[in-house]
DNA sequence: AAAGATCTACCTACTTAATGGTAGGCAATG
DNA sequence: CATTGCCTACCATTAAGTAGGTAGATCTTT
């Protein structure tokens, strides 16, 4: 048994997270899964639904992830840098975020699509503001700044860090960028 | 006088940073400046021919502004302070920046701006290298680091500002980024 | 200075290819 | 027998780019 509708997902993916939203056809995603055009229909029928379902699987992925992390990993900087391990994947693959890809876009992005990625956003916002909250609570994390903009410090640097990384591979690159983030908030 | 090329120019660059290069076509650019589509081949012959262009004004507008910096700014913290503030502009209306708005298209974009993109970057990676070893020289800026890798953590870090300043637009969330990134670089 | 030639900046009208999406058929499966 | 999953064949729209023309400015030659 082969899950086209997932195999559409998995590519759809790679895609927008390699060359953006407005960047990728249904014929190329038809050649990329080896089946036509017309039957992407019959799983994801408009562009926009895609979108929305790349983006539930991407969200969906990222919060078991957070929520092992903050079941697995005691401390502030340790789970940030768990955190940051994440984005290591994109790294890997030289692909960058699924959201970024969808917020470059901005104004031109369907409204739904606009409204979710934000959602992702502040999903991740939120739980980073709790993990540092904790951290200051327990002396790991440094005070003096509000979690919630260390927060968005944090998501900043990330997904920059993505970026770069896309244009100037290099196997340190991004694990120096990550490092020197997390020592910046150590207490 | 009306200098057309001028206004395609702005008008385009405008385009781009709100909906990326595969975002906005021919059409609406023509809309946008008043003029016919085919007039815009008369200047810029192919979209390519646009978007290399965009990128060296760009640029020159970048370069002048951190040659500025370098002149008239003294300090480490307060000269990586300044260059962040260059990318207020964008901030204030709600644009993301040019480069990083081509940067995601990745695998989909024209070599040749590909290439563009690459040296500009490298540009401000050489300039943040040379301004950080000399506040570290001087003792401004936290050793401990490499130049090369401060460097690619302050454009990671501000490219990512402006990429959530435009998801969720706040008075103070980009300067609250930006003193925490300033403030992580103090000795 | 007049006459012709050339250039600039724009136009209308078009081509070709690609876009997202639709209609309807057909074979396998439960 | 109805549903699922895919197909071929199509549609309307939009994409970038081209062809060829026109009005006006500018340069050249007599």
């Amino acid at each position: 048994m082969r899950d086209t509708r997932a195999e559409l997902l998995s590519q759809a993916e790679t895609l927008v997270r390699g060359r953006g939203y407005a960047g990728f056809s249904y014929a190329d995603l038809a050649e990329a899964v080896g089946i036509r055009k017309a039957s992407i229909h019959h799983h994801f029928p408009t562009k926009v639904d895609l979108g929305a379902a790349l983006v539930a699987a991407y969200a969906d992925r990222y919060d078991a992830a957070l929520a092992a992390i903050q079941a697995e990993v005691p401390d502030g900087p340790g789970r940030i840098a768990a955190y940051g391990q994440l984005y290591l994947g994109g790294v890997e693959q030289g692909l960058g975020c699924l959201c970024a890809a969808l917020a470059i876009e901005g104004e031109a992005l369907p409204e739904r699509l606009r409204g979710d990625i934000a959602a992702f956003f502040k999903g991740h916002l939120a739980w980073l503001d709790a993990i540092l909250r904790a951290g200051q609570a327990d002396g790991s994390v440094r005070s003096g700044s509000e979690p919630a903009v260390l927060a968005r410090y944090v998501i900043a640097t990330l997904e920059g860090a993505l970026l770069m990384e896309r244009l100037f591979a290099s196997p340190t690159a991004f694990a120096g960028t990550l490092a020197v983030l997390v020592d910046s908030l150590r207490a």
